[in-house]
DNA sequence: TTATGATTGTTGCATACGCAACAGTTTTAT
DNA sequence: ATAAAACTGTTGCGTATGCAACAATCATAA
C-alpha cells in the first residue's frame, strides 16, 4: 500500500479524452480503490480480508448457504470459495453441513462466534463508511445511490451471461 | 469468472441497512466488479491485463516515467511496477533508462510498439466503455461525473497518506 | 567532511484468486 | 432403464499483488 496524495491512477499526460464514459468509468475506478484501501484497514482490526467480510455479510444468520450460491453472489470463482470457506471455519466463523436433499452439496452456516463478529466487523465498518461519506451533503449521497443503482442495472443486463 | 444474472454481492438477507453511506458503498462496489469483468474481456484482446492497460495509459509517450511515480499514481506497490514493467518490457512495450540526475533511479519510456498498442487498445476499450453506459441517458451520465468528482475529491483529502 | 538517515528499485516470501481437471452425484435424454 | 450431460465442491497449478529486507545512492546533519 503506497499512498501519498498523489494518487491519480488514470492521469495520462497525452490521453485525458473528455469522453463522458471514459471519465465515468475513471470515476468509479479511483473511488473504488481509495475505498478498498481504507476498508482493509478498518476489516483488519477483526482479522478480516475484505472479501471475508463480503462473504461474511452474505451468509444467512440461521439458515446455511450453498457455496456456489455465495461464488455466484461474489463473482468468485468456486474454488476461491472453498478456501474462503476453509479459512473461515478454521477460525471458527462458519460450520459445513451436508445438504440433505443433495449429497453432492455443501452448506455453510455461521457459527455463534461468526454472528457474534459479522454483527461487531459490520457495526465498526458502516460507521467508518458513513465518516467516509460525511462530507458529502446527504441529498448528494441519496442523488448518486439513484443514478447508481440504475447504471448497476443497466450493467448487469448489458453484460450478460459467460461461463466457468 | 463465475457470471450468472444472479449477481448480487451484498444482498444479506439480514442486514440490510438503508443507511445511504453503505447503499453507496455497496454500490461503487458492485459497479467496479462489473465493470472490471468486462474489462478484462475486451483487454484480453490486446494481451493486456487491467494493470498493464492502467500503466500503459500512464506512460508518457516521449519522456520516461520513474518507477516511483507510477506506484503512487496507481497506488500498486513498488515491487509490482518492478514487475509489470518486467513484463512489459520482455513484451517489447516499454524499454528503462537509468536517470542521468539520480544513479538509484529507472525512467521507463515507451516503444513504438508500445506506443502503438496504447492507442489502439485505447481507442477499443473507450469504445466498449461507451457502450456500456449507452443504456444511460448523456445528462445522467454528466451528473454522475460531477457527483463522483466530488466525491473523490472528498475521498482523497479524508483518507490521508498512510506509508509503506 | 563525515555520519546518519531517507529514497530507489529489486528480490524472496506469503497470500488471494482464476482456471482446468477431477470424482461423486443428480438431472436429462433416449 | 440406462447412457449422456450437467452440477457440486475440491485440488493443483499459474499469476498478481503486498510486505519486508537489501544494496546502491542521495540528502541532511553534526
Amino acid at each position: 500500500m503506497c499512498n501519498k496524495m498523489l494518487f491519480d491512477p488514470f492521469l495520462s499526460d497525452e490521453i485525458e479524452s473528455g469522453i463522458p464514459a471514459t471519465s465515468l468509468y475513471r470515476l468509479i475506478h479511483d473511488v473504488y480503490v481509495l475505498l478498498d484501501n481504507a476498508d482493509r484497514s478498518v476489516l483488519a482490526q477483526f482479522d478480516l480480508t475484505p472479501s471475508q467480510y463480503r462473504v461474511l455479510m452474505l451468509m444467512h444468520p440461521f439458515e446455511g448457504r450453498r457455496l456456489t450460491d455465495l461464488s455466484y453472489r461474489m463473482l468468485f470463482a468456486r474454488s476461491t470459495i472453498t478456501r474462503l470457506m476453509d479459512q473461515m471455519e478454521a477460525a471458527g466463523l462458519v460450520h459445513r453441513v451436508t445438504d440433505p436433499d443433495d449429497r453432492r452439496a455443501q452448506r455453510v452456516a455461521l457459527t455463534a462466534a461468526g454472528a457474534d463478529l459479522r454483527l461487531r466487523a459490520y457495526t465498526a465498518h458502516e460507521q467508518y463508511i458513513t465518516e467516509c461519506f460525511a462530507h458529502r451533503p446527504a441529498p448528494e449521497q441519496e442523488q448518486l445511490i439513484q443514478l447508481l443503482k440504475h447504471l448497476r442495472t443497466s450493467l448487469r443486463i448489458h453484460l450478460g451471461i459467460q461461463d466457468t
